[in-house]
DNA sequence: TAATTTTGTTTAAACGATTAAACACACGTC
DNA sequence: GACGTGTGTTTAATCGTTTAAACAAAATTA
């Protein structure tokens, strides 16, 4: 690359310090310094093509103005529309976000962390994944600001923006039973993650107040590591068994897209057969023969809400924050009765 | 945040100088330095949880392993899977990637190359928009190592790595042909766009070969600006229009998604009465009714290989690399006669 | 034994910004 | 004419590394 311009040669060029060129351009002192002069500094830095270096001011500062955000998987749909609103929102304040993706690794996940902070970010934004409240705890040794989006420990205190899984799926669960669907199966994963067993917790909830004693004999839980032939298993035990349920809930879009290709391959027919409904906005619900009714996160509010935090946290606000907000169920062909 | 160990503190926790635990972390001199000192500091590192300041380093030595990504939208499924690739790539040789997004808003590019060059990221990948050329000459005029991925300038010298557009969709439409069906539409973006266009004219040409003085009858060009909406129409017309098309490609996975709601809503039969492929490979294609054949992008390969470029132009290399990667067609129910 | 080489380590100057403190000068005041 | 007060600018230290060059002591050679 080309040498850049520094403060100095604007500073050699006017035949100022490189100081009073540092106040010209940050606008410090204006009241102090002359108007000529400062014209003259701002014109020269035009002229030359000027730009901060910004690793020069973070080394000075020590601020970087940036975010670091750590997700499962960058090129799944939740994470990549959560990092679009998060760039926005941090492009507000002119801070840029750098991420990477963990694969629900937990030697990546501390890699990625460690990465981060070698690199000074002023703050991170993590949905964590299992088993890694170590990591989670160490942040909080080490006074890094951050929150937890999506996913939170409930045994930390720590800052967080989630869905209301509990409350989501309750109130899916509900409705499926308002609309007449009594036998309702969930396919969640099995695993220690709080948040998606809230889902379950929901879903087993709503059910003992609508179907009492219905038990958990249509809810599959699949493995993490195996998604799509345990799902493709799940549906089919659903399928033949005794009592086949008329509903169906997928805990994720993932499980979702394994689910429906095998309710296409069974020939199940949706919603007659079997009602369904699953989690997150995706353009594929559209697709389906039988548009699906999805609950949809704000994924809009919970990264802006996730962004200001972590903001609020960088600049010294103690305060640990906390939320969980309600999804919406949107209603579409694949629950019609 | 708490205060970092810098190399001074275990410098004077060992007893040396700076200078001498700088060598040692980086491994320089090895053969110079004693064992047992080394062995101390290394030793003085791990207890004292030291981790390299980045940002110091970077201002020495001028060099951020940071590489900048611009797309138009990290949301968009294409963007996102690219991203991942990059990302991993990137890792193996320790460099990190912050991105943006252009939402292909000529100012927003401007403004997200001045903030990464700002930040002395070491590269940049960059898929660039409609009327951005400038902004290429300038990177080409400032020596900035860059390549751009998916979309080039055919009337710029620089680092590119595409899909062979002309030749994808060329081979779309022979299939089609050879499968039966002659009256073949393609929806596409009305742009200047090169790489886009190329599929205008793979799907002409090829139509020329095959259905000679088909013209240009069942080609529509959508409004970047109001896809939805005009996709509808186009979809619209073309089914009542005099002839209809029993076939059709969708020249990107936007027009696709709202193209077949539009498909699904006027009741057309896939493939029976019309045959579908579309770009990209999104999970969506696979829970349509009739699952999608589409032209897959050698995505992994692009990223990789642009990653690569991008490094060796890093390093030095002044070579200017530029590669048209062959798609595949992924022939499903879609396209069965 | 003196000169040279090798070995192990330190010194000190960068990198490019920020910023507290110092400075020089003009002006007014007692 | 001594003193304070404002005004406009500079000096110099600092952030935490890297790295060429200097240095001192020990080992080798002549």
């Amino acid at each position: 690359m080309i040498k850049r311009v520094s403060l100095k040669d604007i500073a050699n060029k006017v035949g100022v310090s490189s100081a009073l060129v540092s106040y010209v351009l940050n606008e410090k002192f204006t009241g102090r310094i002359n108007k000529n002069v400062a014209q003259k500094i701002r014109e020269t830095a035009v002229e030359l093509n000027y730009r901060t270096n910004q690793i020069a001011r973070s080394l000075k500062t020590s601020r970087t103005n940036t975010i670091g955000l750590i997700v499962a998987d960058i090129s799944n749909p939740f994470s990549s529309s959560m990092a679009r609103v998060i760039e926005d929102e941090a492009a507000k304040v002119n801070f840029t976000v750098i991420f990477g993706s963990t694969d629900e690794n937990p030697t990546k996940s501390e890699k990625l962390v460690d990465t981060f902070l070698n690199r000074h970010v002023d703050g991170l934004i993590i949905a964590p994944r299992e088993n890694t409240e170590n990591v989670v705890q160490n942040l909080i040794k080490q006074e890094v600001p951050f929150v937890l989006v999506d996913r939170y420990f409930p045994s930390i205190h720590t800052n967080y923006v989630a869905l209301d899984n509990f409350k989501a799926t309750y109130e899916a669960v509900e409705f499926l039973s308002m609309s007449g669907f009594e036998n309702i199966a969930m396919i969640n994963y099995q695993t220690s993650l709080f948040n998606l067993n809230e889902r379950t917790r929901g879903y087993l909830t709503a059910l003992g107040n609508h179907t009492p004693n219905s038990g958990a004999m249509w809810l599959k839980e699949v493995d993490n590591a195996n998604v799509e032939e345990t799902v493709i298993q799940s549906i089919d035990e659903l399928w033949t068994a005794d009592q086949r349920p008329n509903a169906i809930i997928f805990a994720s879009n993932e499980i979702a897209l394994h689910g429906l290709k095998q309710i296409m391959k069974l020939g199940i027919k949706v919603p007659k057969e079997l009602a369904v409904i699953t989690f997150d906005q995706l353009a594929s619900w559209d697709i389906f023969y039988s548009p699906l009714t999805y609950i949809k996160q704000p994924l809009q509010e919970m990264g802006q809400l996730a962004t200001q935090i972590l903001l609020d946290c960088i600049e010294g606000d103690k305060k640990i924050q906390q939320y969980l907000i309600p999804g919406s169920l949107v209603k579409r062909d694949s629950t019609k009765k």
